[in-house]
DNA sequence: ATTAGCACTCGGAATGTGAGAGTGCCAGCA
DNA sequence: TGCTGGCACTCTCACATTCCGAGTGCTAAT
């Protein structure tokens, strides 16, 4: 069943105008601004109709209307204009992008900064889990006592750790260990690291000091850790500031969904090929969401991944700015850590590259 | 000046009475919840006295009392019990810390999200910004385009580093680079990494395609990140649970002061050598906590570090049992992390060992 | 010094009122 | 048939008013 372009505008109109307010908007104010050359009261008569088809809701008889949740998503389908952004927009998104990259993580949490800083929303980012192999090990003798593990991934992860021991080893002991480990446990899925493997290995190396087990138990930590991908979210409160967010309960369970990263991989649901996808109120799977919606843009995070990045925030939001916004930056996202182009120079390198983390010792 | 033991029970009643229900109270509950054997009458001039003496205030004229900031603080230095902890809450806090510490700033993260779990308020981690230095360089020959750096810090730190190349590289040249930095760049603070120091060893090096530059450059960035120090706020949508942030502005300001780490790091001022520190309303430097009071308890994390772990509150806050929690948690961080000990045995040393961390490359 | 009694104050809940915005409907008009 | 102006009706919100009770401060008595 289709509607006239007449109600299409007034429709428009009406989500525009309560998305700028957070008011109901009434007959006489939609009159004014969208010059459809019709007096209030014919609107008045469409407006109802648009109630009664369930796109707009009226909060109480003496109030204006207000889109209900098919009303936005029939507006996100169709009506909405795909916004651009303005020049200064963009110019700190690259800007900002570009800045600094050291880290995966500090990356992934600081697009999310900027995200959020620009939509005025909770943002949250998303790196997808996916299994990975081990692609080679590495073990420094650093003395007798001391080595670290350095761990090649599939997924060009590099992990590390310290090892202290409580009684020596010989460098030739570790080499032995670490060409065992590069013929057994490479390009192999993490399941396939079995306690029969690993005392096999023992034995090859004449190990009875338990070296193997730490290296094992290590490769398989840090493959499980590479499986289960990350979530950050930013900007928590600033959903405080939206007035549908004023009841502290209402905000304080939103906000504690989002605290925790289990629900958040959870939250896309299953991939679509959108760039952009929106989902709203009662469109989401948790409960905890059904009153807010989120947009979210996936970018190539290289190495064949795929990230995303969104934000959350009440059911009247600008969904266009965001979308555009949040595009930008996926796209820019997507330019930095996507394959495809070789590395063009030396700033480009350093983009890409590292991570790294601490190890603590003892001493 | 002295104030009599009587005022003192008062003035203790009015605190944890205040704290526990969060109503200003009068003479008659006093009377009837603190067995002085002396009525309502004689309870309201001793109030009207630690009103005067500032240790008090009222809202109104006709509202019961309510503790000052002096008051509170006078509560915490010289009236509050210290408070045991039950047996469950300190096996609920073994259990948690035990559990899985496989990574340093997971602990950190794990930990704070226990102690708000534990308080209910909002909890932040803050580990000791520290100069280190570098202790040793490895240079990871992958192939012919790809290299990893891997850099232990003097405070037994390990970071990493895959780089890929735009042209070739050999495995000599690579090595030779690694010998130059032990050599040049080991032991030394990050500003004696000198430009001069640099194009000598590039020089040295016959390194005509900017590697040294590059491991520099990560050197730099690895040493400069240590130095800063890590922060983690947990559980901040907690906060609007309490009846003094329901007003969003007000919790609003709060939260989004703490999400910002810089503002974190300065939070605890100089320290101190109490394990457990109490900062109460207005004797927060930021303008922002104010009308916030905050617990923290040190602990050692190892390496000649400390961290801190701490909630943030409202002024009314259960600060004996506050304090006892986070004195606990403290106390089994620096177990855990803490040095002195040799580490026992097998899970130990894996407990301690560790952090890791990912790099993207460009393939 | 302590207490009982009492007048007083003040904030908050409850209630009442009015204004305004917006609707729905109807009758007239193109 | 579709649009418009007009009008009565409804409902909420804001504001004013009232009322109640908790709690104080004071005073006089013990």
């Amino acid at each position: 069943m289709d509607i006239s372009p007449r109600k299409k505008k007034i429709l428009a109109a009406v989500v525009d105008e309560y998305i700028r307010t957070a008011e109901p908007v009434g007959s006489k104010t939609i009159a004014a601004i969208a010059d459809l050359g019709c007096s209030s009261a014919t609107i008045r008569n469409e407006l109802s109709e648009l109630t009664a088809l369930g796109y707009l809701e009226q909060p109480h008889t003496s109030a204006g209307r207000i889109p209900s949740p098919h009303g936005y998503r029939f507006y996100v389908n169709e009506l909405m204009e795909r916004q651009k952004l303005s020049i200064e927009e963009t110019e700190t998104i690259n800007q900002r992008l570009n800045q600094k990259m050291e880290q995966l993580d500090r990356l992934m949490s600081d697009a999310g900064r900027l995200a959020g800083q620009l939509t005025g929303y909770p943002a949250l980012t998303l790196s997808a889990p996916r299994a990975a192999t081990a692609k080679r090990f590495d073990l420094l003798y650093i003395d007798a006592n001391t080595f670290i593990i350095v761990l090649l991934l599939g997924n060009n992860t590099v992990k590390n750790k310290l090892v202290h021991l409580p009684f020596s080893v010989e460098q030739g002991q570790i080499q032995k260990l670490a060409a065992l480990f590069n013929a057994g446990f490479t390009n192999i899925p993490e399941e396939e690291i079995t306690p029969v493997l690993i005392s096999a290995t023992e034995r090859a190396a004449r190990d009875t000091m338990g070296l193997t087990s730490i290296i094992a138990a290590y490769t398989i930590e840090a493959l499980s850790q590479s499986r289960e991908g990350a979530a950050f979210v930013t900007g928590e409160s600033s959903l405080l500031r939206q007035p549908e967010f004023r009841d502290p309960d209402k905000a304080h369970r939103v906000i504690s969904y989002l605290s925790d990263s289990q629900h958040l991989m959870g939250l896309p649901g299953k991939a679509t090929d959108d760039s952009v996808r929106v989902i709203i109120g009662p469109e989401n799977v948790a409960e905890e969401l059904r009153d807010s919606s989120v947009v979210m843009a996936s970018y190539d995070a290289g190495a064949g991944q795929r990230g995303l990045i969104g934000v959350v925030g009440p059911l009247r939001m600008d969904y266009s700015a965001v979308a555009a916004k949040l595009q930008y930056i996926a796209d820019g996202l997507s330019r930095l850590l996507g394959a495809g182009e070789a590395p063009a120079g030396f700033g480009k390198m350093i983009l890409k590259g590292d991570i790294s983390d601490d190890e603590h010792g003892t001493d």
